[in-house]
DNA sequence: TAAAAAAGTTAGCTATGACTAACAAACCAA
DNA sequence: TTGGTTTGTTAGTCATAGCTAACTTTTTTA
């Protein structure tokens, strides 16, 4: 592996794929990822990945048998990890300096994150005095490639009495976003489960002194630190 | 006309062509331009820029007759300066906050203008509290589309004994630019025509306590106010 | 364990935006 | 004014990256 790889050789489409296997095989490292899936994930048919794996394969970048499952190699993580640097930096550079909202970052970020330039992207860092989260709470990765996934809990996997405190939330979703923020959720909030609805799975939480119901499918997108 | 223009439609590509078809037109409205020149400046094929050239007429951005001159409609042209104000605002926005040097900044401004959001260029005009010249010192259109085009004259074009005082540079090319910063002129500078040697059309100006020798090529990418 | 379902693959089509080669129109100059 | 040069156009090719439809392999489950 290459101390720098060469993200200019990239073009964007190589990048969304591998930024996408690489979100899919975080979440849970054992779990086979196939072809479909990553399909399903960049919302492109299973032929146009399958025609993209291939080249990606050829160029080194990932590695699988046929009809097998994905991963990908030390110079394809080191891409997809530099490509989620630079989204973050940028989320935070948008939301800390550009009045951008939470739910307002993450598209434009995402077209940010493919200008291709180290220096654009390590000054940006110097000059936000090097940031450690982004603002939906995600670490940023350092400029070495570094990456530590911090262990996080989903909301929904909590069991009654459990108090919590939010770590992050996914960016994925302009509604979930706005929803969160309507509710009153922030980064810092404490919670606690006062009640898990078995009939339709629905939770209420209590933070800030507000007390709120919700769905699981919500409580899927929220992450968690386990205080108690 | 439409007051904003609809960014979203055109391609990165469609953008370029639209960009320098103005930037053609601007150096002399009076004087045609032509396809291969369009070709030439964008250092394509004839036939790519035919091709092109027939699809933003039919997009109503660019209108010509068969074998005549280009001319841009109202809405190209807003979007050109709209691409203009985006270009000049990054550029300010690397050299001012990011370290980036007078030659740095071209290449990754080039980039960064096709991003698209309208909200991201105005915050950043914002928060630079809407500077009116880009580092080389050209003027930054305003969010109205508002372009005026200040009368330049080349430093070639003065006789000797003229005293100026540098306006803007050419932001074209890397090697200029370095060369401009290698002998000390700046922004700022005022400059006297000291010699005209016809043999080489070579020419020896004063600024700052420096005498230097320039070539004529040098002295038509340098853009002067006449003082005396 | 065999049939059905799911997952993966291949072939062949489309649009964009490059290209070269060949040709046509316009312009200029002897 | 006519012939050569410059300029513009067209036809046909290529690569990227999407698509659908048809097919194959793997996995699941009855």
């Amino acid at each position: 592996m290459t101390n720098k790889p060469n993200l200019y050789n990239l073009t964007k489409s190589e990048e969304d794929y591998l930024k996408a296997l690489f979100q899919l095989l975080i979440v849970d490292s054992s779990v086979k990822v196939g072809n479909n899936q990553l399909a399903e994930y960049l919302k492109v048919s299973p032929a146009s990945t399958n025609n993209m794996v291939k080249k990606l394969k050829a160029k080194d970048y990932i590695v699988s048998e046929k009809y097998g499952k994905l991963d990908l190699t030390d110079e394809g993580r080191a891409i997809a990890v530099r490509l989620i640097r630079k989204h973050r930096l940028w989320e935070t550079f948008l939301y800390n300096y550009l009045n951008f909202s939470w739910d307002e970052v993450h598209d434009v970020a995402e077209q940010l994150e493919h200008i291709k330039s180290y220096k654009l992207i390590d000054e940006l860092d110097r000059f936000m005095d090097f940031p450690k989260r982004d603002p939906h709470g995600e670490v940023i990765p350092d400029a070495d490639g570094e990456y530590f996934v911090l262990p996080k809990t989903r909301l929904s996997s909590l069991s009654e009495g459990d108090v919590c405190q939010l770590i992050s939330v996914d960016d994925g979703s302009v509604q979930f976003l706005k929803y969160v923020s309507k509710i009153g959720l922030a980064l810092s909030s404490r919670i606690k489960i006062l009640e898990i609805r078995e009939f339709d799975n629905s939770i209420r939480i209590e933070f800030d002194n507000t007390i709120e119901t919700i769905t699981r499918k919500f409580a899927d997108h929220v992450f968690v630190k386990k205080v108690v």
